[in-house]
DNA sequence: AATAATATTTAGGCAAATCTAAAAATATGT
DNA sequence: ACATATTTTTAGATTTGCCTAAATATTATT
C-alpha cells in the first residue's frame, strides 16, 4: 500500500465512525481536503486491490482486509502519538501532524518493540483507543462532561474552551488532562455536578462541565 | 524535498566521500540502482533548486545548501539508528531499512527531541559520526584494520561494508563496535591478519580486515 | 411527473519519477 | 590521430496521484 492508498483507507475508516457505514465521494474529498473526481480514481484503485466495496454512485464501504488495514494504521498513528507525547515531551496538541507522516512507515517489528516500550498503551493522548496487534479495541465515547450520566467514568481528554482564563481555573483546580473522572451527583437547580477526580472529591459549575471533554470506555 | 530528492542528495554525499568531490552519473545510478537517464533527469532537478552545481557531461558536486541537506538527512538517519538499537532493542544489522524511511519524517522539534532524548550520542551503531544540528561533526579518524600496521591496538568503531550479510558474519564470530583489536601478525602472501580481538586469537581473511574500522589510540 | 439542484463519474491533461532505446559527448587504445 | 568503447544525455513512454471541465446519474422540489 501506497502512503496515499494508506490515508484514504484511514480515511474512510474515520467517516465510517468506526462502525462500516457507507461514506460518500464527497464526503472523503471534503475529509482529505481534495477534488472528489480525485476521490472516484483512488475508490476504482482500492476497489480493485480489494481494500473497499464500491459500486458507482452508491459510495464504498471498508472490505474485511480494508478495515484490517485501517486498524493497523490507526494503531501505528497513535502509538506513535504516545511516544511523542511521553517520550520526547511533545504536548497533545502538537503530535498529530508528525504521527500522520510517522504512521506510515513500514516495519511490523519496530511497531511491536514500540509498544512493548511503551507499556502496551490503552489509550493515546487525546484519549482514543489503540488496537491491538490483531486490531481488537474498546470503543470509546467522547462526550460533555456536562452531559455524562450518573455513575459515569472517564478520562478528562480536552477542552472545548481553551481560553487562558479557562486553562488557568483547570490548573488552579488542578484538573488536567489524563484525569480519571467520576459523575456522583447532579444538581437540577443549577446544572453543576458533583464529581470525583482522581480520587478527590469536586463541585463544579455547569459551565465548567460543559467546557471538558470526557472519554467513556464501553 | 521530496522523499526522492532527499535521497539523491544524501547519495551524492556519500559517494562524494564526506569530501565534496565530483560525483559522476553512472556512479549515482549504481549507488542508488537506478538508470544513468533516472539520474541526468534529476540532477537537473537538484541544480535548478540549487542543490548540485551541475555541468553537463562533468558530473556533480553538492552546494553549500545541498551539503547541509545532506548532513541534515544523514543526522536524522543515524539518530534513529540509535533509536532502534538503544531503545527499541534492533540488532545493528537490522536498522538500516527502517532508517532509511525514518530520516524523511519532517519535525525539526522531533528531532531536536530525540537527540536530547538518546543523550546526544556522538556515533551511530555502525561507529559513524552524528552531526550536530549544525552540520558539525569530527571527521572520524578511524582507519580500515587492515591497512594498521603490525603492533597496533585500537577499538573497532565501525564498518565499511554494512551488508546484513558482513554484520551476520561479524555477530557469528563474536565480533562487535568496541571490541579491542591488536594487531598480531601479518601474512603477506594473502594480506590475511593474525589479530587478538578482547583477548581471545583469531585469523581473519583480508577480506574481513579490509571492512573493519578500527579507532587507533596513538 | 417534470424540472431543478446536487452528487458522482468520465475525459483529458499535468507533474513527478521512473524506464528503454537512440543519439551525442567524452575517454581510451593503438 | 583516429577508431572504438564508455559515459552521459535526449526523446519518448509509463505509472501514480492529482486537477478542471463536461457529462451523467441521483435526489429534491414544485
Ligand atoms: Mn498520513
Ligand atoms: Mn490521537
Ligand atoms: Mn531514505
Ligand atoms: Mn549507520
Amino acid at each position: 500500500m501506497t502512503l496515499s492508498e494508506e490515508d484514504y483507507i484511514k480515511a474512510i475508516y474515520h467517516l465510517g465512525k468506526g462502525e462500516n457505514t457507507t461514506v460518500t465521494t464527497n464526503a472523503i474529498a471534503k475529509g482529505m481536503d481534495t477534488k472528489p473526481s480525485s476521490v472516484t480514481d483512488m475508490v476504482k484503485k482500492l476497489s480493485d486491490k480489494g481494500l473497499v466495496n464500491y459500486k458507482k454512485y452508491q459510495g464504498v464501504t471498508l472490505t474485511a482486509l480494508g478495515e484490517n488495514s485501517a486498524l493497523s494504521i490507526v494503531r501505528k498513528h497513535r502509538l506513535w502519538e504516545v511516544f511523542l507525547v511521553d517520550k520526547l515531551n511533545f504536548s497533545w496538541d502538537e503530535v498529530h501532524e508528525v504521527a500522520e507522516q510517522l504512521e506510515h512507515i513500514k516495519s511490523e517489528k519496530m511497531i511491536d518493540h514500540l509498544d512493548a516500550y511503551l507499556g502496551f498503551p490503552k489509550i493515546d493522548p487525546h484519549g482514543d483507543p489503540i488496537p491491538s496487534k490483531d486490531g481488537e479495541f474498546k470503543k470509546s465515547i467522547k462526550k460533555l462532561l456536562n452531559e455524562a450520566s450518573m455513575g459515569v467514568e472517564g478520562i478528562c481528554v480536552g477542552v472545548k474552551d481553551s481560553s487562558v482564563a479557562f486553562l488557568k481555573f483547570l490548573d488552579k483546580n488542578k484538573i488536567a488532562l489524563g484525569d480519571t473522572v467520576t459523575v456522583i451527583d447532579k444538581e437540577e437547580f443549577d446544572g453543576s455536578l458533583h464529581i470525583k477526580i482522581n480520587g478527590r472529591n469536586m463541585h463544579i459549575s455547569n459551565q465548567i462541565a460543559s467546557n471538558l471533554y470526557l472519554q467513556i470506555s464501553e
